[in-house]
RNA sequence: GCCCCCAUCGUCCAGCGGCCUAGGACGCCGGCCUUUCACGCCGGAAACACGGGUUCGAAUCCCGUUGGGGGUGCCA
């Protein structure tokens, strides 16, 4: 077999939405599976959408992915005399014709035939003259079938009589979608083209325009299964998350995003489902992807995520999350998540999360100083990173938010619980906050002698928790109780014990 | 309406005529670990849509039914 050229031909839509992603994803490992090529073909036929913001709405996450293409961007609009020649070609040769009915006329005119809606060829033979608002449609053929021949579903067959003849050239000139893709796979010399599956209807119209082009034999087609939400229905702009770069706002890693991506209409012939995108690529092929559709599960992406999560080194995982803790990862997001708000808030009026960090930058180093203290829990705590600073909020800001419930549970109702922050407080004022290890042994210790004490369990941690941080869970105590440094424990156990 | 596609646990995949009393993973449930929350570990419930064929033998092949989805645009 000669190496396949592929092309991923997304239209500008101003986002990457992830059904693209994985059509692009598929025919990347195809190409790259087998040494071939991959082409990057922006399908703007339809309007001006050609400007750099469309455009890096593409490409961006598709570097972002982690994909790349041995050719362009070209843009179809770039093409239009060839596609307009081709119209004409195809006119003057009987294979297309003008016309100029509108919908209503259209409709009308079944009516009066008593056929069913559609359009039943009506102008073939009325010998419109070209105008404003004429479109030019293609004569298919009335008889026989045309047959598509796929790499996932096999021999697909459409009876010619139920496609109809169909718009090649709107009324401004321009040309549509199944003339331009046909002549662009052919002039770009297109092996494959894989891609989704509501496409599917269209090849015959395409494979049509192929024949009446002349082209020869046409490119192996791969329809790749719909992606669908938990209703079994077609991914779509308005009711589910599809936009890629949301999952990157939220804190996703995209080589979890590739890999989940990957799991979705294909599946590795061992039981390895998580693994290196180099692995994939060496596995990967069109023959053993699965024709039924596939659920794009947010809970198993969660999970996936989770595993690359834990599997960064304390560096990388800080480098990674810093962003997401400081705000700058959903700095563009519409909803933007508590995490910028609070940070971009103390940051631009001025204000500082803690007296030592009175700037950004301040405060992205003391986040990052955080972050690699504290990664190895916190990378078992989160399944995306824009979790992380509901984790160490507390940490990283002067301000104790003391949540009711637990403030109740541990401190009001705790068991001795005053009796723990004081001794606590008298005995943290004697260190020197200089090993982790030691604090807990204070803390712990503390717990242990009221439990002699007193005759019953007694624990410390537990209100400890809710005085310097509000909560009644987190993270391993002793690390952060380090980290947040002498002076701000003491103040905030005094602060707590006030509260008593 | 017409055309097309799809059909194994709730979900994603394995199975491509005998290895299937159907395997793995997510999720769910239970337990262990643990002076928080988690991680981890162990265990459990959970599926071949239905009906006909073909075959010595079918989850696997064929037909039909049912169900789901997609298309039916001067969107792609």
């Amino acid at each position: 077999m000669t190496a396949p050229r592929v092309r991923f031909a997304p239209a500008p839509t101003g986002f990457l939405h992830v059904g693209s992603a994985r059509t692009a994803l598929f025919n990347w490992l195809y190409a790259r599976h087998h040494g071939g090529e991959m082409v990057l073909r922006i399908e703007d036929t339809d309007a001006a959408l050609k400007t750099q913001q469309y455009v890096d709405a593409i490409v961006e996450p598709l570097r972002w992915l982690g994909l790349d293409w041995d050719e362009g961007p070209h843009f179809q609009s770039e093409r239009r005399q060839a596609h307009q020649a081709a119209v004409e070609r195809l006119l003057s040769r009987g294979a297309a014709y003008f016309c100029d009915l509108t919908r209503g006329e259209i409709k009308q005119r079944c009516e009066q035939a008593g056929l069913p809606l559609g359009y039943h060829g009506w102008s073939r033979d009325r010998g419109v003259a070209d105008g404003p608002g004429v479109v030019v449609r293609f004569r298919c053929p009335d008889q026989g079938e045309t047959v598509v021949d796929d790499a996932v579903r096999g021999r697909v067959s459409f009876p010619n009589e139920s496609l109809e003849d169909f718009v090649i050239r709107r009324g401004d000139g321009s040309p549509t979608f199944h003339l331009a893709n046909a002549m662009d796979d052919h002039d770009m010399a297109i092996s494959h083209v894989i891609r989704g599956e509501d496409l599917l209807n269209t090849t015959p119209r395409v494979l049509l325009l192929w024949q009446a082009l002349g082209y020869g034999a046409p490119p192996r087609y791969a329809h790749l299964p719909l992606l669908v939400n938990a209703k079994r229905q077609k991914l779509s702009k308005r009711r589910d998350d599809v936009s890629l770069d949301d999952y990157r706002r939220r804190g996703c890693l995209p080589e979890a995003m590739v890999n989940h991506l990957a799991l979705l209409g294909w599946g590795p012939p061992d039981a390895a489902e998580i693994r290196p995108l180099d692995e994939i690529v060496e596995l990967f092929d069109l023959d053993a992807v699965k024709p039924s559709p596939a659920f794009f599960d947010p809970a198993r992406l969660d999970h996936i995520n989770s595993v690359y999560i834990k599997a960064l080194t304390p560096e990388q995982f800080a480098d990674r999350a810093l962003p997401h803790v400081c705000g700058i990862a959903a700095a563009d997001a519409s909803g933007t998540s508590a995490a910028a708000e609070t940070v971009d808030a103390a940051c631009e009026d001025g204000t500082a999360l803690t007296a030592a960090a009175t700037t950004r930058e301040a405060h992205q180093q003391r986040a990052h100083e955080v972050l690699l203290k504290l990664a190895g829990d916190l990378q078992q705590r989160v399944a995306a990173l824009d979790e992380v600073w509901q984790w160490i909020d507390w940490i990283l800001s002067d301000e104790v938010a003391y949540d009711d419930k637990a403030w109740q549970k541990s401190v009001v109702k705790g068991r001795a619980a005053a009796e723990v922050l004081g001794a606590v407080e008298a005995r943290l004022a004697e260190d020197d906050f200089t090993s982790a290890e030691r604090l807990e042994a204070v803390v712990m210790g503390v717990g242990d002698e009221l439990s002699e004490r007193l005759g019953v369990r007694v624990r410390s941690q537990a209100p400890v928790r809710a005085a310097v941080s509000g909560r009644a869970a987190g993270l391993p105590l002793w690390e952060p109780l380090k980290l947040l440094g002498k002076d701000e424990v003491l103040a905030r156990i005094r602060q707590a014990r006030s509260r008593l």
